[in-house]
DNA sequence: CATGAATGAGTTTTCATTCAT
DNA sequence: CATGAATGAAAACTCATTCAT
């Protein structure tokens, strides 16, 4: 598992073996349980060297997370052709996600539970990138309401709303899919993309649910 | 803040007073960061007291998670009337979930933030309750889909990747909400329950949106 | 050597404890070079212990200089009565600071080497203590004048710089004694107070030394 | 600040950069709290190098301890012309010593201050030279003494001890000098010669102060 | 010669946990 | 019951020192 013990390697390259073991033990146990010890171990060096490219703890967990964060969002964008219609963009790029977050679990633990787990400063690192991802699927819902060539006025607001929405219930899946066996990549996005094409549909159609009155929300504290 | 001291107060009273400290603690400062001294002091009470009701730090956060979790899926089912349709329970149920993880930050914090970063055990612990709700809410799919008379053989696995879906959006929902000044319970109800009933409902009616053939997966690692 | 093995003892006593060990450790090998866990083992407890007393090694070591600069000076102190004549006093003075210098060499090392090279806070908690034991001296050298009925206008700032001297020659002179077998307070005092009694009173009286004019000064970079 | 960097420097050149940075580092932040890469660094140098050169940290230590000693000890019989009377030479080696003090403040801490706080092998380095010094004192005292044609037999350890405590007192003064702002070399010299001359002349006359009985040396431990 | 790569050994510090009273 | 006294075990971090190129 640890990478072979091999000496003298250039910086560039054993650094990314240091992010490479990090990634997997910070993953795994979590930012504080994990020890330097183990990720000095795991990458095949002495904790000395990790200290001299990667600083502090701190340091090499934010250096992860920016590692991981631009990777996944690299992926969705690569997913995706700007050239199809938005049905089919939003449907790449889930899979591009999907696909992504299975493929290194791990990482997918650091940026989305690690990261905001432990602090202000690791949660806006990782909520950099998160907005990246939103405001892509911000875009596709007002592009997908305008192609429906309905509605092309949906409140702004809601549309953030329902952008949120959408993510989350994304992310949630991702954790779901790795946690659950034989879920693919593909059932994941075909779930989703069934649930929330069809409920954005309505919407921008101008079909939508209404509460009843909020008399009754009294009585929660 | 911290439990005025007062003396002689029957244990179960007692390790109340330890747990809601705990869960403060906890939720404040994470799992790891929380220490034992803080938390004793913040209950009033001395250090080997709470060893000698709760054990050790694992069985303490043990019991944080399951009493919190307890109290959340109780909140849900006490705001749903069983002899309301549908979708009405649904909003019934959106609506006690969001104003509880308003009213209580730091439990939710324990039970959906803290419980999954910090090894199986807890996370397990917390999986329990959550599918309790998950059970919950595909109940009420299948429900809903009877009740509009239409496709009543919705697929199992279906109608349960839709509540994880449903479930997850929600959850992300509640931390976007308690994170955001000015987001209330009712307006995240209301968002999730627009996207949602309305994808649900075509979904049960047979609507549904169908994904481009398999081949271009090839390419994602 | 090492504080015999006793368990349960009251704050105060181990912290003392503490302190003489320390004060033994930081005199012998220095600030730096002393190790915590040294300092444990011959205070005969364990490390946590001191940092729970002590909390970390600066505050340690500051609490050993004000331990230590107290003691020396409510020595010379003790040693003086005020209502004997001023060379009297000074001589007093003298022989309690090189006894209680030679009876705690370590303490000295501390309070006069280790102090002050070890960054400018330690060095001003010493400084704080020598400046009472320069102003003590100033005080007397005044009043010496006075009581000779002699020049009582000796100016201020060259009182200054002889107090100085006379101080730094008796610091000097205590290392001097303690790193040489077989010279005694009283001998050290003796040396000290012929010197600059005698000087003193020459000065007093009008005498002093003339400098050739300042052109030789040249070429001394 | 740092030597330029420059290709192919004879070995004696190079060396001499090394202990000129390292003179400045050990005299800033003592011998512990420098790091020889700061030194390789401000020397500009590859560590390595240091190393090739100068074998260890307590070689290089060694090696400025006898560079900056034999300077000063340089210095004061540079400054000293034999054919003057010895209440002259007095005058003018004081005065290249505070000169000398002045112009190296980092050689002066590290031979004075450094070189005494970090073991007794540095000690025993710093202590050769001042014996140089003191018996340089010594002779001077001897000459006076036979110059004023009295008392040609001042007892041998009486002379021991009035050189070390002048000794002692212009490095107490130099320290003094170097921290207060305004003190010239010319000042620190007067003061102290003026302090001194008049003390010792008076002794070599015969005059001199006679300590009270013994007795109460009693209950200084 | 010169240097980037690499580490063994040690440092301060913290914390969950337990007795003795 | 309640608590002050005490610690074993481990964590983050640093540094003098050495090779291979």
């Amino acid at each position: 598992m640890g990478a072979v013990k091999t000496k003298r390697m250039p910086r560039a390259v054993r650094e990314q073996q240091m992010l490479d073991a990090a990634v997997e033990i910070f993953g795994q146990r979590g930012y504080m349980a994990a020890s330097m010890d183990e990720i000095a171990e795991l990458a095949g060096v002495s904790k000395p060297l990790v200290y001299l490219y990667l600083n502090s703890k701190e340091d090499l967990f934010t250096a992860c997370i920016r590692r991981e964060a631009s990777a996944l969002v690299d992926a969705v964008r690569s997913g995706v052709r700007t050239d199809l219609p938005a049905d089919r963009r939003l449907w790449d790029g889930l899979l591009a996600f999907f696909a992504h977050t299975a493929a290194h679990p791990h990482a997918w633990s650091v940026v989305h539970l690690q990261a905001r787990t432990h602090g202000e400063t690791f949660a806006a690192e990782a909520a950099a990138m998160r907005e990246e991802i939103v405001a892509f699927v911000t875009h596709l819902i007002a592009v997908g309401a305008r192609e429906a060539h309905r509605d092309p006025d949906l409140p702004e607001r809601e549309v953030a709303g329902l952008a949120e929405a959408l993510v989350g219930a994304a992310e949630s899946l991702a954790v779901w899919a790795n946690a659950t066996e034989g879920v693919t990549a593909r059932q994941a996005a075909a779930t989703l993309m069934n649930f929330a094409w069809a409920g954005l549909g309505d919407l921008t159609q101008g079909r939508s649910w209404s509460p009843p009155p909020a008399a009754d929300d009294v009585g929660h504290a």
